[in-house]
DNA sequence: CAATCGTGGGG
DNA sequence: TCCCCAAGATT
């Protein structure tokens, strides 16, 4: 597995902060420093960025960050604040359960510790949304615990650094990797130190060991990499191996009605959860049947727009979108039944609603053309 | 363990 | 255009 293991007998306390001390001076010179998220140990600030990074590059998170904080200075409005308002704040910037967890992890540390952060890096592993490495980033940066962090960056570190073969994916492999990333932490328990360490593997990672052609030249940990020295950085880490994702074909229903347009909310559970989007049918189903039979509604396709791709980590989806003009609605389908999850609203009201990426796409689209209906 | 869950950017 | 995947967690 690791093919260094015969030069380099596990991770000694001397290899450690040989390894930290190297890390950290780096860091001083080379790393991030002002990110809006450092030069603080508020555990909620340094929670929902590290939420918000999971799976996201910094670059994506900074305005997201920067309205969530303004928004939801503290706990407090957070955890009594609806659900639907966390989405919003959310909106675009995926995997919304995300947005969900966090909210249920407000109201679980308001409710059940005070509205204090808990410290233990166990406990706050229980909370929704926070697993192992995330636990670890806010015990670190908000307080200094002596725990390893064990993200994409990292993991790309170690691997290249000890020469590991396989993909991460493994458990085999996963869990070697916490035990090198738990021996490579420095000795001392010394807040400033932790944090230096811990933002020190991201921006190396980050900055330097990145996946396609690392700035070798730059790094500090040149001279004991194992892929650096046998010439190995560009086939280490292996790439995980991937099937083809499949392709769904689905059609968009924009209905509009004296200058609204229908939007349904879907369940929280599947993809985007608890977000506001336009009623879909298949693209074998006739549109107008279908909303006279589902929708109760009396409708006349008058554009089909040009279709739009839009690609998930596990499959490609192509949305037709149809511009559908709603005659007249029957008794069943009035405002507010169905528990509230059709909704007729503005397009301006929709595009501040909680509404996934391509919906916001549709609506930007078509808002010239729904503004020239409403004078007909 | 494998699938699920978004989106955008870079090579 | 296509492929890869980023401060992962949950089921």
């Amino acid at each position: 597995m690791i093919q260094q293991a015969t030069r380099r007998p596990r991770t000694s306390a001397v290899e450690s902060d040989f390894f930290a001390g190297r890390l950290i001076r780096w860091q001083l010179v080379y790393g991030r420093h002002s990110l809006p998220w450092q030069g603080i140990s508020d555990p909620y600030a340094i929670w929902i960025s590290e939420i918000m990074l999971q799976q996201t590059q910094v670059s994506t998170v900074i305005p997201y960050y920067e309205r969530f904080m303004t928004v939801f200075p503290n706990i407090a409005p957070l955890a009594s604040a609806p659900v639907e308002e966390v989405l919003t704040l959310w909106s675009g910037l995926g995997y919304y359960s995300r947005g969900r967890n966090l909210h249920r992890t407000a109201r679980m540390i308001m409710e059940q510790y005070g509205g204090a952060f808990p410290q233990d890096i166990a406990t706050l592993q229980r909370l929704p949304g926070i697993g192992r490495s995330t636990a670890a980033a806010i015990a670190a940066f908000a307080f200094g615990k002596r725990c390893t962090i064990l993200d994409g960056n990292v993991k790309r570190i170690l691997i290249r650094y000890f020469g590991v073969n396989g993909h991460p994916g493994e458990r085999m492999i996963e869990e070697q990797l916490w035990q090198l990333a738990e021996g490579l932490l420095p000795v001392e328990e010394d807040h400033k130190t932790i944090a230096s360490y811990t933002q020190a593997l991201m921006d190396l990672g980050a900055l330097v060991c990145v996946r396609t052609q690392p700035r070798c030249e730059h790094c500090p940990l040149q001279a004991d990499c194992y892929a650096y020295q046998n010439d190995l950085t560009a086939v280490l880490p292996a790439p995980k191996p991937r099937k083809t994702p499949p392709v769904k074909e689905i059609v968009h229903l924009i209905l509009l009605n004296q200058g609204r347009i229908l939007l349904k909310k879907r369940p929280a559970s599947g993809i985007w959860g608890g977000l506001w989007c336009f009623p879909e049918t298949s693209i074998d189903e006739d549109s107008v049947d279908y909303c006279k039979k589902n929708l109760h509604l009396q409708v006349l396709k008058f554009a089909v727009l040009p279709h739009l791709q839009h690609t998930f980590t596990h499959f490609k989806l192509i949305i037709q979108p149809q511009l559908l003009q709603s005659i007249m609605y029957l008794p069943e389908c009035e405002e507010n039944s169905e528990e509230n999850d059709f909704l007729w609203m503005t397009i301006e009201e929709a595009l501040q609603r909680a509404i996934p990426a391509p919906v916001r796409k549709l609506l930007l689209m078509t808002q010239p053309l729904l503004q020239s209906c409403v004078h007909e």
